[in-house]
DNA sequence: CACAAAACGGACCGCACGGTCCGTTTAGTG
DNA sequence: CACTAAACGGACCGTGCGGTCCGTTTTGTG
């Protein structure tokens, strides 16, 4: 794996892989924790290494939220994608979003990522991308079970979700339930409802979100189709 | 009102007046678009005055948030209060929380100002309080009423306006619609459930939230036995 | 064991931001 | 209209942050 075409660049060392290794983990942490503008003086700290080695593991600190970044959101898709082969349509799509409050402390980090960079990295954008439709096929899925309303998209309930993150951070530290009683009032709010009623609008789809992003023009967009439920 | 006790503090200048009010509203602009981190010297120069005069009439940045932030929570309290005399006891609080949803450029300042001088700045605490106190009032004539579930508090209530408020930030520069969307959400959270189901865990009091944000210790608290319904 | 390549880490740089100071301008009064 | 107290605003300062550089230490190989 180490081989590039042409020049054959090592393996690294081995400090220097568990270095990088040491300063993932405290940043995951620390973004967790406090949001991601902790400083990179404390972030080498925790991680037991100089500023240096930070920023020649990761040559900017951007880079090193997108590593984190990525990864998480790597993850979640994976779940989602072995809860959408489980029983339980319903079932299946909150205990993805459970998973998600779960790790509340990084998810919080991951949407405060997706909102700054989001047009910039591409690597988040596609990471993000991925989540958002495996999220939709949970909830497809749902909702053709009749367990979930059909009137909402993936990015109504991304909304809600990200609620909870935000706002139970504060508090998790005190109540750890509190992102739990949170979550059985997106149930609630998912739930099909017992008296007709409706929503307003319709959910935004990824186009939507490109597009508010976008600064002036942006004509082409990488994976297009993609949209949400 | 200008007389101050033994000192006589003059009626301050007309133009010094007049800029005070440019530099709020400029600030309650920028600190609505794109949040508190904005620098003074853009709020200075949308303002249309030098940062010197910022700094004379808000001696910290701080002071100049807590001024808008205490004003708009004034306004919320008011309107609520209005709203507790209306008929309707579950209209009331949606034209309450719709109201705040409006005025979401404004209100997740509100959200991020609690967040980080919550603890610091007593003003900001009391307009606060105060806020979920009518808050509180609205919800539990609404539950009274049979119209909204009667297991939710009123921080369960603001953890959902927050998300709303915070994610709507990004959209509604291309969808209007997106909060009242979401705000037909959270009615379907609160709604009564059809099939009994109940919410793990507590409603957060603002006792709660004290204890959560206090460093170590903390003893005393100014208005003791404001808790929320 | 020796030695070169690679990794280390702290001193250093530039920038941006909150906050201060003081020479200049302006409002208001007799 | 003159004169003073007040307000004005931009030049200036200190701090903290992301990012760079380079002398020192470590790794692992012949």
């Amino acid at each position: 794996m180490w081989a590039e075409m042409g020049e054959v660049s090592r393996r690294p060392r081995a400090d220097a892989e568990r270095n990088r290794r040491r300063l993932l983990d405290a940043a995951a942490e620390l973004f967790g924790e406090r949001g991601l503008d902790v400083g990179v003086a404390e972030i080498a700290q925790r991680a037991g290494v100089g500023r240096g080695t930070l920023f020649r593991n990761f040559p900017t600190k951007e880079d090193l939220i997108a590593a984190i970044v990525v990864d998480a959101m790597s993850e979640a898709s994976m779940l989602g994608r072995e809860l959408l082969a489980a029983p339980g349509a319903g079932q299946a799509l909150f205990t993805f979003l459970e998973a998600a409050a779960d790790r509340q402390q990084r998810s919080r980090a991951l949407f405060e990522a997706v909102e700054e960079t989001f047009l910039v990295n591409p690597e988040i954008r596609a990471a993000h991308a991925d989540v958002i439709d495996v999220l939709g096929r949970l909830l497809v899925r749902a909702q053709e079970a009749g367990e979930v309303r059909a009137d909402v998209g993936a990015f109504d309930v991304l909304m809600l979700l990200k609620g909870i993150c935000e706002t139970a951070a504060a508090f998790q530290q005190m109540d750890p339930q509190i992102s739990e009683r949170q979550l059985d009032l997106i149930r609630a709010a998912l739930s099909p409802p017992a008296t007709p009623q409706t929503l307003r609008g319709r959910s935004p789809t990824l186009e939507d979100l490109e597009r508010a992003f976008a600064p002036a023009d942006q004509s082409q967009s990488a994976d297009s189709g993609r949209a949400t439920g």
